[in-house]
DNA sequence: TCCATATTTGGAATTATTACAAACCAGAAG
DNA sequence: CTTCTGGTTTGTAATAATTCCAAATATGGA
């Protein structure tokens, strides 16, 4: 908790309570949740919460850059806590995703193609997860 | 369109006028359009189309594997004609998403990780295109 | 031509997100 | 301790994208 006030201070972002709250969220649950799970889980047991804030905020970290935004899903916003370079894979049955261990892979370093400059790389696996095939 | 039509047919997909506009846009414009876009670029020439139509028909293209799907911009759906393997590359100031050449990516190739099945592997870059840059 | 089925329509419903003004709160200044 | 100020949060309304669904229409084969 000390660390992540520590995190947001940083950055010059004012470690408010809800803030902190929805920060530590994202670092206890690894599994890019939407919007909304994040509102539902908080709102037990922060009555106030708005989901407004949830946006809010998760808009104001990742313009930060204290966390990362996936467009793997492409129904709505996941979130990505983890700031080591690492994949992703979506199972298309349950919709969970999963990081994956970085591949390595050569087109993650490039800093520019065709002229283009380049900002983020994202690896997108898609398919059927483990317990899925099961 | 004969060739589109043959595609369609190949699929056991019925060539239906709308159809066959559909495709035929996308094959035209390999720029990503969104649904919105080729609504509004198709109605004009064929009033009575709905835009629900074309949501249906994507849909079923991209079922049939006639088409493939992006969520590389992660607001709305983009559909991506080609079939050949390749990546894209998305303007986050224009919006504007392009086609990339295949980087030759060892990760490509990955038929499963961790023991889930991967069935498409996509391959964003995200930035400022060179337009935007000048 | 008629029938059965596939296709398309259009409007309503749903879901995710954004906009924005009002309310709130915490710390600085007096 | 009170007031002021600006950052933070709320809540509602608006917007945007998508899906649902029942009715209407078109199509190809008998």
């Amino acid at each position: 908790m000390e660390l992540l006030q520590k995190k947001l201070k940083e950055k010059r972002i004012r470690p408010s309570f809800h803030r902190i709250k929805i920060l530590k969220y994202l670092d206890r649950h690894r599994t890019h949740p939407t919007v909304d799970e994040i509102y539902e889980a908080l709102v037990k047991e922060v009555p106030s919460l708005s989901k407004t804030t949830v946006y809010n905020t998760l808009e104001l970290f990742s313009k930060k850059g204290i966390i990362g935004n996936l467009t793997i899903s492409g129904s709505e916003k996941r979130y990505d806590f983890e700031n080591k370079a690492h994949s992703h894979f979506l199972c298309k049955k349950c919709g969970k995703i999963f990081d994956i261990d970085k591949v390595d892979c050569p087109c993650e370093n490039n800093r520019a193609v065709r002229g283009h400059k380049i900002d983020e790389v994202h690896l997108y696996f898609k398919g059927v997860c483990k317990s899925c095939l099961m």
